[in-house]
DNA sequence: GACATATTGAAAATCTTTTTCATTAATAAT
DNA sequence: ATTATTAATGAAAAAGATTTTCAATATGTC
């Protein structure tokens, strides 16, 4: 099957030859969470990624967006982020980096960007322990600004 | 109702007197959850402190787990930990707070060793987003030495 | 186009967690 | 100790998220 979108995405060209590759079929369903996936600036929950994938595939079924999710991330192409409230969201290799703020007060979460110098902490440790470090979650909990002020007042 | 061990964990006595102080009630489902979770020395899912617990209160359901996890959790008591397969595991909150190397294939948890160098990553955030940083939590996830070479073979 | 089969979607199954609600038991008052 | 109050409990049902099953379909190859 051919590319599905007329207007092609560097990003979505670059997964889907890695799919060739590997001998994957493209298929419409794919290429339409791939394509979903590849334009967002965020973390998606997959229902989230269903809802706007069947904007061009109209067929696809949400298993599919499940079995997709797990594909990609098996090739590290998308990563899977835990979210508070159980489930779990998708977002591109390059933008799931983001850790956590959370407010032990309002409970308000702020995302932060990932931070280059994490590895600087990590190698020290993988070097010492001998494992094998492919993934980190870091939280920081305290309080907002706004929570802050309520406290002295 | 009073204690329902005769040998009594000082961690376990500090906390059902907080539930006092609090106005909760001492039941026996739960301080056998109670019990379960400070003598433990690791993260426990749900459905294994159930069963530990139930040793101690034989009539103990799965609900009241849950509900006593959760107002531990507020409480502060204990904290709950992400799992990589999507449920979450519970443990007191010193072993909660340590840094933490998990291995994903056999689930060994190893505490890793010194982070002084935590705040030059944390300060900037704290400075950027105004937030008070006053805990955090990392986990490293990875391959232990050992099953890094069954991945191998 | 025909073929072989990887992939799909619907439905059912699983698994974790939450909600509902009638019953039970902890605490405080008598 | 007995009683009254009501927080807490457990069973069952519901809710969600994710996975499995399987017959039908669409893709890459010849
Ligand atoms: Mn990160
Ligand atoms: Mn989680
Ligand atoms: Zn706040
Ligand atoms: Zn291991």
């Amino acid at each position: 099957m051919k590319k599905i979108f007329n207007m092609s995405n560097p990003k979505v060209e670059r997964v889907l030859a890695d799919l060739k590759r590997l001998g994957y079929r493209l298929t419409r369903p794919r290429q339409s969470v791939l394509q979903v996936l590849m334009e967002a600036d965020g973390c998606l929950r997959p229902e989230e990624i269903h809802a706007r994938a069947r904007r061009y595939c109209s067929t696809l079924g949400l298993v599919t967006v499940y079995r997709t999710l797990s594909l990609l991330s098996e090739m590290d192409h998308i990563r899977r982020v835990h979210r508070e409230d159980g489930c779990h969201s998708y977002a591109r290799t390059e933008l799931a980096h983001g850790h956590h703020l959370i407010c032990r007060d309002c409970h308000q979460v702020i995302e932060f960007p990932g931070l280059d110098n994490m590895s600087t902490l990590i190698d020290p440790i993988a070097r010492e322990t001998g494992f094998l470090v492919e993934d980190h979650m870091l939280e920081l909990v305290g309080l907002c600004p706004v929570c802050q002020e309520k406290v002295e007042a």
